[in-house]
DNA sequence: GATAAAATTAAAGCTAACTTGAAGGTCAAG
DNA sequence: CTTGACCTTCAAGTTAGCTTTAATTTTATC
């Protein structure tokens, strides 16, 4: 398969799929006679490995530790020690989001309980001291 | 207060302070006569929010809506729009995180559920497989 | 045989959010 | 009066993750 059919295949550009291979994340393609890369099918699952892990939150270096070149290579341990940081991580985004959120929720609650006659600019003031008390730790 | 103080007292650089002046975060500073830069008590509490906003997930660009020069100046509606806009994109990112960490926990469940005499080479194409085929949508 | 579509490379460009560096003014201490 | 900490500006550098451009070759199509 050619670069651009594996393009179509995945969604990808096939500058990002020769920009994976610069930085390692692709072996480095065979090629066929006239110089073009020569993908066998697997590169459609590998490539939807790697957007799957960016979407999971994954760096392209990490992605990288995830895939060594030689699928056959990886190392149990090492693999399960990476997701499970991996997790770890998420669930520290996921209270970070949580509270995030609620806060963004009282903000509208607290603009939206505002007194039909209080003015702008007290309400505005009312929000910046909210901001103030409670954004930070 | 100078800029050094102000750096110290909201753990931000002062570089980083500049270059929210420069991009119309912070309302230009007045000087003091030898041209430092002079900030009111005031100018913690906006570093804070902004601060936080960007925890929140907003860009520098969204916080600058969200922080005209004039604080009296909040639009009640437009900024309520905003918070709203905010809250929904944070539900997305919980949804996403949440789909990405059931998956990655999915994943340390096969490949510790891995059955101790099967080789390694089996289990990595088992794992792919998975990855394959559960990944993606 | 002429075009157009697709491939190659290396290098440069882009966005975000800053930092770093150069070159220099200001100020308190000794 | 010199040293060093802190301030100024402006320009350029950084990291991530790609895209764009340019110059060239190959292949497919009319």
């Amino acid at each position: 398969m050619k670069i651009g059919e594996l393009a179509k295949r995945t969604g990808m550009a096939a500058s990002a799929i020769r920009f994976y291979e610069a930085r390692g994340l692709l072996k480095v393609a065979s090629r066929q006679a006239n110089g073009y890369r020569d993908y066998p099918e697997d590169a459609v699952a590998i490539l939807a490995i790697i957007s799957d892990a960016q979407q999971a939150g994954f760096t392209l270096d990490e992605i990288k530790q995830l895939l060594p070149a030689d699928v056959s290579s990886w190392q149990h341990d090492e693999l399960i020690g990476i997701l499970r940081r991996k997790v770890a991580d998420i669930e520290v985004l996921q209270t970070r989001l949580a509270q995030n959120k609620a806060h963004i929720q009282h903000l509208i609650q607290l603009i939206e309980s505002k007194p039909e006659d209080m003015d702008c600019q007290l309400n505005a003031s009312r929000v910046m001291a909210t901001l103030g008390l409670h954004l930070e730790p």
